[in-house]
DNA sequence: GTACGATTCAAACGATCGTTTGAACTCGAG
DNA sequence: CTCGAGTTCAAACGATCGTTTGAATCGTAC
């Protein structure tokens, strides 16, 4: 058991997962082949396999090495809220800045890893393969009942259909933003790139949004079907 | 030049476009193969390469096919707006909900075609690949413009750069919802299968929340720097 | 030193990818 | 009919993919 690594010199299976995390963040989970993972961890291309069994397995691999804790912390701020608030309803606001906030602490790891990460964690929610899709929602299952339960409990006058459309929204600003896919960016040529890079400059931003998202008024008709006339020919 | 045709059996050309379509929102472009395409259509597998030339050329042309009319009806749709307006700043729900409303038309497309290329379209703004990239700017830069102008003169009181970043926001929700992603619906089972396959349903739900966004209040100081002191001891 | 489990290595495996080739087919014009 | 441009077809191209193999190497216990 090598106990004095991984501070100086980080062991194969770790410089695989940090140039894994890097690769797949910048050209996606299919385009990075294991080639140009060994290549840029400076590892044999047979080490992947060895360690992790397959791509699939690393890739898992990438995202519970962080997503984990990360997670745990969102509960655990979550609890610290709710404690001191001893059963009274929280603020909006705060439930949201604590859900964010343990993302912006993951973004200012050292090295700039933690932020390589969020972007990949942001890119990951839209991928199409079952690669995520079959351990995302149970990292995340936990965290959104929790959070979804205390946002319940400050908005009492929202029903429980419409906040999880919210939730939904919610999920979507923060999963765009954080991964930073710039088609607005690129399209409008709008200088926020210094502004982007800081995490809690874009909490900053991107808290206020959400709350007023989150507290707008409900949609006229919350139940209505289509049994009755279609639509009021609007021209 | 043959005229009478694409009604009943669509040419090479369509079906090819056609089953690409559907197979990129399944699976993504890299996974998506040209065997997969071309075995979808019921087409030989070099007819790809012969009518579009290369697979990237391919992607361009399906996106290409439906953006052009749909943006330019965004564009459209706008420019009755303002006219009936005659020079008064607009409802920023007006203005969302023409955004929007495009979208919803061409999701109703016969055949439910355009569903599925709006999820596809939802997708590819998290894709991280260059394909896309290369030409989505340049198919939404006059659209953004507009619409942000709009946005601006219907709320004087926020800043530019705080709408870009809540231009920035909208995108996302709008873009996570239309992709259909549904991590967050996996991690809940919460059932809103029935409704989110129902545009008009989608935009009832989305355009409070994205208006509520939209007229937050602005964040607490909104040129703050790191000059000051750089946080405040939360523990 | 020797032996042995853990790890690394170069090399190759079969499969699949996007693309190309050249012949076969279609069909209206002459 | 013949012709030829447009299109479709089966087959193969070279490249790259994830994975596997078996020997070489390392570090440690005896």
């Amino acid at each position: 058991m090598n106990r004095i690594d991984t501070q100086l010199a980080p062991d194969t299976k770790e410089r695989i997962l940090d140039a894994a995390e890097v690769l797949f963040m910048e050209q996606g989970f299919e385009a990075t082949s294991l080639r140009m993972i060994t290549a840029r961890a400076g590892v044999n291309l047979a080490a992947v396999n060895y360690h992790f069994g397959s791509k699939e397995d690393l890739i898992k691999t990438v995202f519970s090495r962080r997503l984990g804790p990360l997670n745990a912390e969102r509960l655990a701020m979550l609890d610290r809220l709710e404690a001191s608030a001893r059963g009274r309803p929280l603020d909006p606001t705060q439930i949201l800045e604590a859900f964010l906030s343990a993302g912006v602490r993951l973004a200012r790891d050292p090295a700039r890893r933690g932020g390589a990460f969020l972007r990949l964690l942001g890119r990951a929610f839209a991928e199409p393969s079952g690669y995520v899709r079959e351990f995302m929602p149970d990292q995340y299952e936990a965290v959104v009942a929790r959070y979804k339960a205390a946002l319940a409990k400050a908005l009492p006058h929202v029903p429980d259909r419409e906040l999880v459309w919210r939730l939904h929204f919610i999920f979507g600003a923060i999963a765009y933003t954080l991964g930073g896919t710039d088609v607005l960016k690129l399209a409008c040529r709008y200088p926020l790139e210094d502004e982007a890079n800081n995490p809690e400059a874009v909490v900053r931003h991107l808290l206020p949004f959400l709350v007023g998202g989150l507290t707008a008024p409900l949609p006229d008709a919350s139940g209505v079907r289509k049994s009755r006339s279609a639509r009021s020919k609007q021209g």
